[in-house]
DNA sequence: TCTGGGGTCCTTCATCGA
DNA sequence: TCTGTCGATGAAGGACCC
């Protein structure tokens, strides 16, 4: 679920043309809340929020009956069932989602490999070599949307035109259950009228600086000189919005994106400030993200900690190390550091998060025995328990320190 | 009103070696 | 020997995305 505005209609007659139109934006309709309403089709048509339990939850989709009472993902759930009393309330269900995703990319793939999810409901295509065997992209679109309509039960919104960034404002304006073609030749008729924060790139903050400037729309920003943009957005992102602006956008459609970082990160349901269970949480996210380090045949060099204390002010400490690791000791003893380094000790914190990044392939990444380190250490011990973890289940093994006591043993 | 979790990318500043 | 410059790298923080 998208939290950029709405892209409106813009005026004039566009669509048609797709000859000079290779990309496809798929977007599933309210993701989240489409898969659940699969499961209860008495909800159709009424509102529906999906959003985790508990007093510090987000909204994570909503259907489009609860959006006409202003509610949109990322708002914090108390606010949320405010705007709207009578909308039903559904937890997430993230492996069912992750299943649905799955099965729609596949779809996908049977089109093009050209297939860049860009999250689970989302995906670039480029369409070029299917043209001959499945015809025109327009026609390759409807295809898609009907069968991801028929195995899924779900409905998208499809966007196809010359350029990943004018495919992708194409199906935010057609949403939901919609299909829009931009054609080459009319992107800047298309782009123009937009309000400048539809664009990939422009936030809250971006907004609010455009708007000193004077600039409201797409075409307002194509018409300032670049070197002012650059001096009030940077040098990369002044170059990179005045390109967009224009319609210029040559990123090509990647298959596969290689991971750059893993991380794990927690909301406390109540603020903390015992360093003994900042450290367990510490631990439990170390061992997380070493766990799909691993998963994912991946080490990293640099730990970062994040902190976010009881004000929302946030702080992160980052260390590079010698050598990458997979190793949740090696990334726990870092964070430990990094935490009683960073003078919070004994404060109200809210969050913590454990990241690792400057990721490599474990196979090939360098590893020397630290002196006195035994050939058979954590790591052989860690890979014993991602063994363990895929016959029994994630909480099969654990550290003792994270087990926690049976009401009835009232000790780990 | 009170803000999740998983990421990427960019900017700024400090440090270090050539 | 000292000083200035430049590029690479690391660290920290922030904006933004879904």
């Amino acid at each position: 679920m998208s939290r950029k505005q709405q892209v409106p209609r813009p005026g004039g007659d566009l669509g048609g043309d797709d000859s000079g139109c290779p990309i496809l934006h798929v977007d599933m309709d309210a993701f989240f809340a489409s898969v659940e309403l699969r499961e209860r089709p008495d909800l159709v048509g009424t509102p529906v929020i999906i959003g985790a339990p508990g007093p510090r939850g987000v909204v994570l989709s909503a259907t489009y009956e609860a959006r006409r009472y202003g509610v949109h993902s990322a708002m914090p759930m108390t606010r949320a069932r405010r705007l709207c009393p009578r909308a039903t309330v559904i937890p997430p269900s993230h492996g069912r989602y992750s299943e649905v995703s799955r099965g729609v990319m596949e779809i996908f793939r049977t089109v093009t490999p050209e297939v860049e999810p860009i999250a689970s409901d989302e995906a670039f295509l480029d369409v070029s070599g299917a043209r001959r065997r499945l015809g025109p992209p327009a026609a390759i679109a409807a295809m898609i949307r009907e069968r991801v309509a028929a195995e899924h039960r779900i409905t998208c919104s499809v966007g196809v035109a010359s350029s990943k960034f004018v495919a992708k404002l194409a199906s935010q304006h057609c949403k939901p259950d919609g299909l829009f073609v931009v054609p080459a030749d009319r992107v800047v008729d298309f782009l123009h009228p937009l309000p400048v924060a539809v664009l990939w790139g422009v936030g809250e903050r971006t907004e609010r600086s455009l708007a000193r400037l004077g600039v409201a729309t797409v075409g307002d920003l194509a018409r300032t000189p670049v070197e002012t943009l650059q001096r009030e957005l940077g040098r990369s992102s002044g170059a990179h919005l005045a390109a967009l602006a224009w319609g210029r956008d040559d990123r090509r459609v990647t298959p596969h994106v290689p991971d750059k970082s893993i991380g794990a990160e927690e909301t406390f349901a109540a603020d903390v400030d015992d360093p003994v269970e900042i450290r367990r949480e510490l631990l439990r996210l170390s061992e997380r993200v070493a766990a799909r380090l691993r998963e994912g045949g991946h080490a990293g060099r640099t730990v970062s900690v994040k902190l976010r204390r009881a004000d929302f002010t946030t702080l992160s400490r980052s260390r590079t190390l010698a050598e990458p690791t997979d190793v949740a000791r090696e990334l726990y003893s870092v964070a430990c550091e990094l935490y009683a380094a960073s003078g919070l000790e004994g404060a109200l914190i809210r969050l913590v998060g454990v990241r690792v990044e400057n990721l490599l392939p474990a196979d090939g990444a360098p590893r020397q025995l630290a002196l006195g380190e035994r050939e058979t250490g954590w790591r052989e011990a860690e890979r014993a328990m991602d063994r363990a973890a895929r016959r029994f289940g994630r909480d099969a093994v654990l550290p003792a320190s994270l087990v926690r006591p049976r009401p009835e043993e009232g000790r780990p």
